[in-house]
DNA sequence: CTCCCGGCGC
DNA sequence: GCGCCTGGAG
């Protein structure tokens, strides 16, 4: 079994006992774009909380974000948590959005992934992660998002050495799968989903994981 | 107490 | 490479 064939099988085998994900969860590209910051190392329940006040606040459009005073946007945002820290990364996007395309979050769709993946990089306060989430969920490129779950999962399968860095193991996936926006798309998904009920930090619950069959 | 769909600055 | 940023749930 190649690679490739081993990787398609893990992504049948949590869609078989998963379903399909739909994600990511967000009324709105702009909305995924702000989640994917707002979660960064952050439980989701809480990012839905922050987004909840931005949109009771009727703020939650880049020109509606960017005029608020970045103290007044760290307490809308606060339940997410890290929220001085975000509020500046999140001015950091909207000031990107502003210069780049007019605050035309879409226009970014116009770009080719090789020219826009470093712009987004650029931006203080987002790293691959979250920049590939912006790409993939917000703005349909097909871009693998690689995050701590998927170390886990990989490293555990014996699929991935410890180290390895993000680049390398986007790379496996990259490689091996087609180029396929839904197939990445559902794919991280269920990493995701897999890593926050199965294969958890301390111990993997393996004996119930819809990857067991893939155990040495 | 640990963990959470990380990234930066030192 | 390490400390820091932070609230909320379990």
């Amino acid at each position: 079994m190649t690679q490739a064939d081993t990787l398609l099988a893990m992504y049948e085998a949590m869609h078989d006992a998963l379903g399909p994900s739909d994600w990511w969860p967000g009324d709105s590209p702009f909305e995924i774009a702000i989640g994917a910051i707002l979660t960064q190392n952050t439980n989701w329940k809480n990012v839905e909380r922050a987004i909840g006040n931005l949109k009771d606040h009727q703020v939650l459009t880049p020109e509606g974000l960017h005029s608020l005073p970045v103290d007044t946007l760290a307490e809308l945002i606060r339940p997410a948590g890290y929220y001085n820290i975000k509020a500046r990364r999140l001015r950091h996007f909207l000031q990107f959005l502003c210069e780049e395309v007019e605050y035309d979050l879409l226009a970014l769709k116009g770009y080719t992934l090789e020219d826009l993946r470093p712009r987004i990089l650029g931006i203080n306060g987002i790293g691959p992660e979250t920049a590939d989430a912006i790409l993939l969920y917000a703005l349909d490129f097909p871009t693998f998002v690689v995050d701590a779950y998927t170390h886990r999962m990989m490293g555990r399968h014996g699929l991935a050495y410890e180290d390895i860095d993000y680049n390398e193991l986007q790379s496996i996936f990259m490689d091996a799968l087609p180029e396929d926006v839904a197939l990445y798309n559902e794919y991280h998904a269920l990493i995701v989903r897999v890593g926050k009920d199965w294969c958890k930090k301390k111990v993997g619950l393996c004996e119930t994981c819809p990857l067991k069959h893939f155990l040495d």
